[in-house]
DNA sequence: GCGATCCTGGCC
DNA sequence: GGCCAGGATCGC
């Protein structure tokens, strides 16, 4: 299963760059596709006989501009995977209407390509915004500056981080109205750079492991991005390529094993019915 | 702030 | 059969 944060999105944000330029020629939904606050009919109204312009970024979202003030807003929830030209896979008992199992949207293009959304858990969300800030968007707009946006400075992030005082540190990188992109893996392998305890509350922290900590996400997600992503189990891209930072992650998934790089052994706790894994030798 | 909840699938 | 999963929302 792909389960995707940043960096994950933004390699299957570059993989779908052949699609700038491209009409849309037809879209269709399953019964069960996560369609919210819209319906597929609106979807369908906005993107046919569009075109698309650009295809961006926020946080874990996806944004597809087409050329007449229209997004189509894509999360991908744990298990959401976006797919040109799958091999179409044989139709089991639940594939109704020329869907498989789990494949909930499909673009066709006047070139022939195709843009499958597959999604078997459904946490994913698809979406529509007509503005190019997403204020009328329920799930942007409650949405944090991406993290790696250079406009997210330490000072900024800093007040954004005084609003929630009572937050672990741990709950303050998963919390996505503060800043954006990160998710469980990242969260621990950031903390562990900066040398932070996951379990030290926001108003115990002073300004300058704050910046540390922005720094330490940054650096991640940014090593992250050039390796292609994390693939523990069958993350891919786009085009089925897989991501190489599992080979590079020194504190996920390690529990009761030292940490990657020799520093310590790697502790197991739960925080917010999630598990979080940290070396309590090196963060403090 | 925290826990329950929405889902399905993989693994032990 | 039970537990766990890379997410986010909602109600308390």
């Amino acid at each position: 299963m792909p389960m995707p944060e940043l960096p994950e999105v933004e390699t299957i944000r570059i993989s779908l760059a052949p699609l700038i330029g491209q009409r849309v020629e037809q879209v269709s939904f399953s019964k069960l596709a996560p369609v919210e606050t819209t319906t597929p009919a609106k979807i369908r109204q906005a993107l046919t006989d569009s075109t698309i312009i650009a295809i961006r970024r926020w946080g874990k979202y996806l944004l597809i501009d087409v050329d007449r003030r229209a997004t189509l807003v894509i999360h991908l929830g744990m298990t959401g995977r976006l797919l040109i030209n799958p091999p179409t896979p044989p139709l089991s008992k639940g594939g109704k209407g020329g869907f498989s199992d789990h494949h909930h949207m499909s673009i066709q293009f006047a070139d022939g390509s195709r843009l499958v959304l597959f999604d078997p858990r459904r946490f994913g969300t698809i979406s529509l915004s007509s503005k190019p800030d997403g204020s009328d968007n329920r799930f942007l707009s409650r949405l944090g500056p991406d993290y790696l946006d250079p406009a997210l400075t330490p000072e900024i992030f800093i007040t954004r981080c005084r609003r929630h005082p009572g937050l672990s540190l741990k709950s303050l990188l998963l919390h996505q109205g503060i800043a954006a992109g990160l998710g469980n893996i990242y969260a621990c392998e950031a903390l562990y750079r900066a040398g932070l305890s996951p379990k030290r509350r926001v108003r115990r922290a002073p300004d300058d492991p704050l910046s540390r900590l922005l720094s330490a996400a940054r650096e991640i997600l940014q090593l992250a991005i050039k390796n292609g992503g994390t693939t523990l189990r069958d993350y891919q891209d786009s085009l089925g390529r897989k991501g190489q930072m599992q080979n590079f992650l020194k504190v996920y998934a390690r529990e009761g094993l030292p940490t990657a790089d020799g520093h310590g052994m790697v502790k197991r706790i739960w925080q917010q019915g999630r598990s979080t894994w940290f070396c309590p030798e090196v963060q403090k």
